[in-house]
DNA sequence: GCAACTTTTGGACGGTCGTCAAGATTTTAT
DNA sequence: ATAAAATCTTGACGACCGTCCAAAAGTTGC
C-alpha cells in the first residue's frame, strides 16, 4: 500500500517538476529574446516579463535571482546553436559540396540569426568580466569548437589532407571571420558579407593545403 | 589695436581651451580604466569619478552626458592601441625575425594589456546593439586591420609570396585567434596562450603559403 | 586686492533597477 | 464541492542610476 501511495505521489511530484521545468524553459526563452534584442547591459527583468505573458514578479518564483535566470537563458542558447552544421557534414560526399554547403549555411545563419549571434558574443565577453557565466560560456565555446572541427576534419578527409592548424585555432579563425562579418552586417555594409562568401572557400583550402598530404 | 587685443584674447581663449581639453582627456583616461576593470554594463559615472581625483558632478562640466564621455574614452583607446606592431615591421629584416617578434609582441600585449583588450571587445560588441558607438568602433577596427595588414604584407614580401587571403580576412583571422587566447587567459588556463605561441608561426605561414609565389 | 570668471563640490531630483512579500487567482487531490 | 497547494499579480522597499543645480572654491585680468 505504501508502495502504491509512493508511486502515485512520485507521479504527481514528477508531473509538477515537469511543469515547473517547462515554465522555467519558457521564461528562459523569453529572456533569450530580450537579450538578443537589447544586449546584456540593458536587459531588465521587467523587460523580460513583458516579452513573456507573465508579470515581472513571477520570475522570482521560478528563478532564485537575475543571474540564475540569465544563466538558464545561456543554456537555452546552447541547446539551439551547437549542431548547426552537422547535417551538412553528414550529407556531403565531395569536398566541393561540403565547402559550398558550409559556406551557404554560414552566411544564412549570419543573416537570419544575427541578433542571436550578437547576443552570444556579448555574453562570451561578459564572462571576461563576470566569472559567474564563465563555465557555461566555456562549455558552449567548446561545443562550438567541436562543431567547427567536424566540418574542417571532414573537409580535410575528403581532400585527402590533414588540417594545417589545430582544432582550437581552426575554430578561432572561423569565429573571427564570422564575428567580423556580423559587425559588417549590423553596420549595414553588405560588402563584408559578400566578400566573405567569396573568401570562405579559399580559407577552407588554406586550412588544409598547408597540412601534410595523405596517400 | 583691435588686432592686438584680439590676439591676446585669442591666446587666453586658446589656453583655456587647451586646459579644458587636457582635463577632458584626463577624465576620459580615468573612464577607460574604469571600463577596463568593470566592463561597459557596470561602469557608472560615480565609479569613474572615484578613479579620478574629482567628484562625480564634474563629469557633466566637461562632457554633455555619459555617452559623450564614453565616446571620448573609446577614442583614447584608439590613440593607445593601433600602432603596436609598427616598430616590429619597420625593423624586421627577415621573415623569421618578423614572425618571431610579431608573435612575441602578440603574446606580450595579450598578457600585459588583457583588461584593456577585453574592454575593446566589449565596446565593439556594444556597437552591435547601440549605434551611437558604431562609427568610432568601425574607425578603430579599420585602423587595427591596417595595422595587422602591415605585418602580413611585410611578412609575405620577405618570403617572396603574396598573401593567400584578403586584408579584411587576415585581420579577422588573427583577431579571432587573439580573442580566443584572451578568453583562455581570463579563464586561468595557461594552455591556450602557450598553444598559440606554437601555432602563430604556422598560421602566418599558411596565410602566405596558399598564395601565389613570386619571383 | 578686487571683481569677473572658471572650476569643483556635494546634495537633491526623478526614474529605474532587483528583490520581496502579501494577497488574489488558479489548479489539484480527495 | 471544498480544502489545500501551487501559481501569479501587484505594489512597495531600498539602492543606485544619470542628471542637474546652487553654492563653494579657485583662478585670472586688471
Amino acid at each position: 500500500m505504501t508502495e502504491v501511495a509512493e508511486t502515485k505521489q512520485d507521479r504527481i511530484a514528477r508531473r509538477q517538476v515537469d511543469k515547473f521545468d517547462a515554465r522555467r524553459t519558457e521564461l528562459a526563452v523569453a529572456t533569450l529574446h530580450t537579450l538578443a534584442e537589447l544586449g546584456y547591459a540593458r536587459t531588465t527583468l521587467r523587460e523580460i516579463a513583458q516579452k513573456s505573458e507573465f508579470s515581472h514578479g513571477v520570475l522570482h518564483y521560478y528563478f532564485a535571482d537575475k543571474r540564475d535566470l540569465l544563466t538558464e537563458a545561456v543554456r537555452q542558447y546552447e541547446a539551439l546553436c551547437v549542431t548547426r552544421y552537422d547535417d551538412v557534414v553528414a550529407q556531403a560526399e565531395t569536398a566541393e559540396q561540403l565547402c559550398r554547403e558550409f559556406t551557404d549555411m554560414f552566411l544564412a545563419t549570419l543573416r537570419d540569426d544575427a541578433p542571436l549571434h550578437r547576443l552570444w558574443y556579448d555574453l562570451r565577453n561578459q564572462s571576461l568580466f563576470d566569472e559567474s557565466f564563465r563555465n557555461d560560456v566555456l562549455e558552449i565555446d567548446e561545443r562550438r569548437e567541436a562543431m567547427i572541427w567536424r566540418v574542417i576534419a571532414r573537409y580535410a578527409e575528403l581532400r585527402h589532407r590533414e588540417p594545417a592548424i589545430s582544432r582550437a585555432a581552426a575554430y578561432a579563425v572561423l569565429d573571427g571571420l564570422f564575428q567580423r562579418a556580423l559587425l559588417g552586417e549590423f553596420a549595414g555594409a553588405g560588402e563584408p558579407v559578400r566578400a566573405l562568401k567569396g573568401e570562405l572557400p579559399r580559407v577552407l583550402e588554406v586550412l588544409v593545403i598547408g597540412g601534410p598530404e595523405l596517400g
